[in-house]
Formats: structure tokens, sequence, C-alpha cells
DNA sequence: TTTAGCAATGTCAATAGTTGAGTGCTAATT
DNA sequence: AATTAGCACTCAACTATTGACATTGCTAAA
């Protein structure tokens, strides 16, 4: 257990070091408390020993450890009052009735990762069902195989079409809209192997080409996280990084991973912190995230942002933006 | 006019320092000619002079000048003969008659990418005209309006659709198939404003949500470049950048812009070749890129790597590829 | 329990010395 | 006239070395 006073230093020193990460002496923190350095310096030490400060080298000054922020974000910090301006901005896109949910949570996700200039994330994981499979003859030997799911995702291909004659076509469409719209998306191949191919197999001559294709837009739909990211950069000019381009270029490689939300532990209902190597993106980054679920429509809120990162500002707002999504 | 030793000379260098990014001396030269350094150093003199050399500081080796990279290529450098196995690869996706050529197209750039560790675009640069527009109800208050263009790139938009009447939207939709499809794309807003916007206003009431849903698709349309990318992060493990924080961070977001390759100086017919200021992306660039046209479909290949790239063998390959798209 | 004072430690930036690769020039050689 | 050996010179890159500075831990006094 930690006494008033110690409590009072980690989080001065942890707050100092958010602004400027440069390990945090004695003498600075002295001076905010009436207490002279020396006193300081033997709470700090104590903090060191509990694990909740580390030093870079022997005389230096402390870096608040990963421990220590856990601490922080669990006993010290209090989410920060949002300023009137950044709530009527949010609150604003979430009364236009004209944008759909989650255009409204893209527009929300830019403005937030514009302000706290860290990276945005939303992932959608809705549980889809095909809605409508169709095609749309383009030229003469190319058709365009369209299909579509109940939560508005489109996935396309083209098709080569010598040879095969669009009557057929039209039928297996014909099939496959009676026979597997509704089913989950993640079904569709199964079904589309198993229960459409023997049928069409049976009256459909030359229907190869035409199963492929929609086999194959199938697969992409399934494979595609519907995953939005704003400010993708921004992390990049960090102070951590700012002469470091082996990291640049780690980051920029994870950041191209389509799983870099989901590959995270699970969060609970809350607002879930994974502070430094308890995300598996770098150790000097924190994720920040949380799941919605407004009237089906689910998914997960993401911020990344350094591992000295506004805590208190970042929670907030995303607690706020999530009651704006459950509220709709 | 360089003499034959010269040429030679600088061939040396260029394909020298192409290996390994570290200025080229004099004595690396002697010894694969059977001169004296001193000669060689007489000669680099000269071919410093006309500027098609370059040192680094007064005692340096030699190291190849914007110019002298255009000397090279427009003099110099011999194409040179693909291997089979590159070839093959590429023959074997073009024989594919399941593929749609921007498929191919894609494919083959990925195994470019690969082979020369540059990156590879295609950018189709078509004229695509509306085909179809048509609405898919995907919920009670939800609503999906999806534009689909003649040469198969489909957009689509959620709409919101409250106290909307689905009949009204039929007949908008039907409206809008009926006048102003064939249209190019980028005249279709236009249109949909002076022609549409005042028919639909005198008999449908409710119709701006709608009008606007469409609005938005087609001018999300008309902005998506057809543009694909490989190999994009390759560029940034070249030894150039191999310890430059900023300069990774400014070509990272040179690359985010849709039009890295259009806003380079036009091509011609064959294939051009933009060396480092004559590209606006990096000083340490090149760009190869030439125009494809397949039956009506036209586009753009580019490769970028370093100034110091492979000439010969990108060359060959894109001219390869572009045999292969246009014999299709 | 707190604090003043001090020795100890390590970073950072500046300075100086050393090495080695490479050049240009010149005079001798072919 | 062209080539080359030889030499003085230059500069980048590396390796100490130094002093200024920030900061610590410890101790003895308050």
């Amino acid at each position: 257990m930690l006494s008033n006073r110690q409590n009072e230093i980690l989080k001065l020193i942890i707050e100092e070091y958010s602004k400027v990460p440069v390990p945090v002496g004695s003498k600075s923190i002295c001076d905010k408390l009436n207490i002279s350095s020396a006193t300081v310096r033997a709470e700090m030490a104590k903090l060191e020993d509990i694990g909740y400060l580390e030093k870079t080298h022997v005389s230096s000054g402390r870096v608040p450890s990963e421990n220590g922020y856990k601490y922080y974000v669990n006993n010290l910090m209090k989410p920060k009052e949002m300023t009137g301006e950044d709530m009527l901005n949010l609150q604003t896109i979430f009364q236009n009735k004209s944008l759909v949910l989650s255009d409204a949570i893209e527009k929300s996700l830019e403005i937030i990762s514009e302000i706290t200039n860290y990276t945005a994330i939303n992932l959608e994981n809705n549980e889809s069902r095909l809605k409508k499979v169709e095609v749309v003859p383009l030229s003469v030997d190319n058709l365009l195989a369209i299909v579509i799911t109940d939560n508005g995702h489109v996935e396309n291909k083209k098709i080569d079409l010598k040879n095969s004659d669009l009557e057929e076509i039209r039928k297996t469409v014909e099939l496959i809209n009676k026979l597997i719209v509704g089913t989950p998306i993640n079904e569709v191949s199964e079904k589309l192997e198993y229960e459409i191919k023997p049928i069409i197999g049976q009256y459909i001559q030359n229907h190869e080409m035409i199963y492929n294709a929609f086999y194959n837009a199938f697969s992409d739909l399934k494979n595609k996280d519907d995953m939005t990211m704003k400010g993708k950069n921004k992390i990049l000019e960090l102070e951590e990084f700012s002469n470091n381009a082996d990291k640049i270029k780690k980051i920029i490689n994870k950041f191209d991973d389509e799983n870099i939300v989901s590959s995270i532990k699970e969060e609970d209902g809350g607002i879930n912190v994974y502070i430094g190597t308890e995300n598996n993106i770098d150790e000097d980054l924190t994720v920040i995230k949380t799941k919605y679920n407004a009237k089906g429509e689910e998914g997960t809120l993401a911020i990344i942002g350094p591992k000295r990162m506004d805590y208190d500002r970042v929670v907030s707002l995303l607690d706020y933006l999530k009651s704006c999504i459950e509220r709709e």
C-alpha cells in the first residue's frame, strides 16, 4: 500500500513524463510539493523498489515502469472532464440523422485522432449474413458477380465469360439466391460446396466458372475484416521513434496487419488498457480498446498511442464515444 | 562524345554502385580493366567534368550523378535477357483464362515486386461509364445504394431511411437508371444535379436523402483512383533509408497519396524513366512507368525503386509484362 | 522524519588524435 | 602522346579524452 505522498509523487512523475519523454528528476518534483529533493529521492527509491519506477542509468531521473502505468491507470487516474468543444463535435456527428452508424463512427474517430494525435480504429465484428447475390453483364465476355451482406458490405469479382451461356448463369444465381440467402457469411463457402454444387452440377453444363467466381467473392468477404483506421501515420511522429528507423519500419509492418486489434487479448465490457508488452504491437505503445453494441451492431474501438499517453483524456474520449454510439 | 573506355568506366561505376551504395574508387575499376588507377582517375575526372559523376567530398570515390544515370539509361544499358523462370511465371498467369485482365496484372506485379524488391503499381485509367444503379433494403430503416460502372467497379453507400417511402425511392432509382446510365462517371454528378434533381423534385416529395446518397456514392467513385500497389514497404528496406527516420516518414506519406503515379510527368508510348528529381517522390528514388492498352482497357504500370536500381532488369520486366497484357 | 551536503556516476557535447581510402598532380616511363 | 608510379593532401569515421551538468545514494545533523 502506498502512502498518499508516494501516490502523489508517482502521479506527478507519470504526468510530467507524458509531456516530455525525459527521465524525471527529484528536483522538478520537490518544487511542486514543498519538500526537499532528498525526501523525494527517498520516496522515489521506494517506488523503484516496489517496481513502479525505473532508472535508465545509475544517476538518471526516473521513468515510469509498465507496472507503474498499470497502477496509475487503476488507482490514480481520474477520467478527465471532456471539453465542451470536443463533446459538441462528437454530438453533432451523431445528431446528423442522415449518417449511418458506421459512417458516424468513422467521422468521430477522425476527430479523436486529430485532437489526440494518436491512431484511432474501428473494427466491426458483426455476424453478417448473405443478403443477395447478383450478376451484371459488363461486355461481351465480362460479367460482374456481386455479393451483398445484410450489414451492407459489398464484394465483387469480375469474371471472364468466354463460351458461357448467360441463361445458365442466371439460373445459377437464382438458385444461390433461393438456397443460401440468410446464411452467415462464414458458412457460405461450405454450403456452396456441399449443397449448391451438386445441384447445379446436375442440370447446368458449364457451371465451373460461375461457381468459382462466387466462391472467390465469398471468401474475400469472409476474410476481409471491416476495419477502418484513422491517423495511421500519426504514431510515427512520436518522439520515441523520431530517430529510430528500424522501429518505424517495424510499426508500419504491424499496422498493415488486419488483425492488429483483434489479436490483442479479448476485452471485457469496459475500457481496456494494454500497456507496452501487454499489446503485441510494440513495448513503447499502449492500446486502449472497448467494445460497443448498438442495437445489434457490434464492434471494437481502439486507440493506439505511446506508452506515456494521456490516459485520462483517451479513456474519457473513448468512453464518451461509446456512449454516443450506444445511445443511438 | 565519350570514348569507349569512358563509357566502359561509367557503366562499371553505375553497376558497382547499384550493388553496394558506397562511392566507387579508382582501384576497384582498374582491377577490372587492366589499366592503372592513375589512368582511371584521369578518366573519372573527365566524366566528372562532363557531369556524369559526382564526389561526396574531395577525396571520396565517385557516385553516378542524375545525368550519369540518364546517359546510362539512354546509351549504355542493354535490356537484360529475362530468365526463363521469370518469363514462365508471368506467362502462366496470363494463360489462366479464368483470370480477368486486372487480376492478372495484379498477380504479375506481386511477382515483380517480389523478385526485384521494389514497389510495383498498376493504375487503371479507364474512362468508365455508369452501368447500373440499384438499392437493396437491409433492415427496417437501412438501405444500401449500389452504383456499378461498366469496367466493373462498385461503390456503395448505406442510407438511413427513417420516414422515407420505399416506393418513392424505387421510382428515383428507376429514373436514374433510365436517364443517366451510360454517362461517363465524372459527368454523372453534374447530370444528376441539373437533369435528375429537377425532375424528381416535381413528383417525389421526400427525395433529398436518396438523392444525396447517390450523389455521395458517385463522387466517391469519381475520386477513387483505381490503383493497386504491391510491395509498398519494400522500398523502406533500402540501404539509403536505413538510418534516416525522417526520410522514411516522408516516403510513407508520399505513398499514401493516390496521385503518386499520375502526378509524375506524362509518359509517352514506351518505357519511361524518371530519375531522382524527375519524379516528385524523392531524389533518391527512380520511377519507371509505361502505358498499356489492351482492347480498350488502358492503364499505367509503374515500378518505384532506388535511383541506383537495376535499370536493365526492371525495364525488361516491365516491357515483357506490357507485351503480355497487350497480347491478351 | 526530514533535510543539507557531498561524493559518485553516467550522459552529452566538444575536442583532439589516428587511420585508411581515395584523390590530384607531377615527373618519369613507354 | 598516353600511361603510370609515387607522393602529398584531404576528409570521413572511429576512438579516446575531457569538462560541464544533472542526478543519485548516503550520511550526519537538525
